[in-house]
DNA sequence: TTGTGTGCAAACGGTTTGCATCTCC
DNA sequence: GGAGATGCAAACCGTTTGCACACAA
């Protein structure tokens, strides 16, 4: 089990980040290694915005900016290691990508933003069939279910 | 067939969307009405953007700002006469909202922005058992299908 | 050594807001 | 008459960019 050993898991990361940026002429720096380490350490069913990779580091007194994030963040979703995902508004979030085989997707609550997330085999084949019917080649796809969850329904309403 | 009398269909929409915002003590102005006229001689797969809004409505000689055209839409979406939904990066498209039986799902083309809309109860099967099962009352669902189209696939690539 | 990456500050662009004025009911 | 709506201009806010400097390979 490789998650009782989180060091192992950062070392796999880095060198599956370090030689995916070699074959481009890229490099690991510092702060790529450190977002990328975020993004490790974030349980499942958790999303990180560009703001919140600035906190985490900059509480943890490491230095970074926000352009570099931004820059990390693209270059990531660019190389296929990352995901960026719509779930709040005006604001993108981030996750490390899954294989294309476990597609899966998110119920947001629109009060309190609570996220789950979850596998369905007739969207992923929804997906597929739709862009085959028309002829299109397919790249990713966003299912994001809107609610109201059950403890904000007691408060709201 | 009322699609070949468009007045009828104006006069209809204007009509519910004026016993809407009576009923919270809100008028029926003429920006309203223009903006609304715009969403009904809209094809069906078609969005606007304000920005379109904007334009079509100014090209036409209507005067309206951006403050205005926003606010009704937000107002339309509160009422539930709208559908806000995202298709593209940093930009928000509105739509006449249909009764939630029938929900329909969008397959973009990241090139060239092409839409097609499609339906899939499967998809619409998934979000209700999905918030059943988290204990959340549905709002909205979005399924959006990104993928290339077969003409930006000869010309990409 | 050199081209890639970083931080800073300023720019960007879609959206929102404060305020004076106007207008629908 | 008075609450609600509009237009203008400025603010907002997440994101992007130009540029001088720093650093990995």
């Amino acid at each position: 089990m490789e998650s009782n050993n989180p060091e192992a898991n950062f070392a796999d990361q880095h060198n599956i980040l370090r030689s995916r940026l070699n074959q481009k002429g890229l490099r690991l720096t510092d702060q790529r290694q450190k977002i990328l380490d975020l993004f490790v350490m974030t349980p499942d069913g958790e999303h990180l915005s560009a703001e919140d990779i600035y906190y985490q580091a900059t509480t943890k007194g490491e230095k970074i900016s926000y352009s570099t994030i931004y820059r990390a963040l693209h270059m990531m979703v660019n190389l296929g290691i990352m995901r960026e995902v719509e779930l709040a508004e005006g604001r993108k979030y981030y996750e490390l990508s899954t294989s294309p085989a476990k597609q899966h997707h998110h119920l947001v609550c629109v009060h309190c933003g609570e996220v789950h997330e979850f596998e369905d085999h007739r969207v992923t084949k929804a997906s597929q069939q739709e862009t085959l019917g028309h002829g299109f080649l397919l790249r990713d796809c966003q299912f994001t279910v809107y609610g109201i969850c059950q403890m904000c329904q007691l408060s709201v309403i």
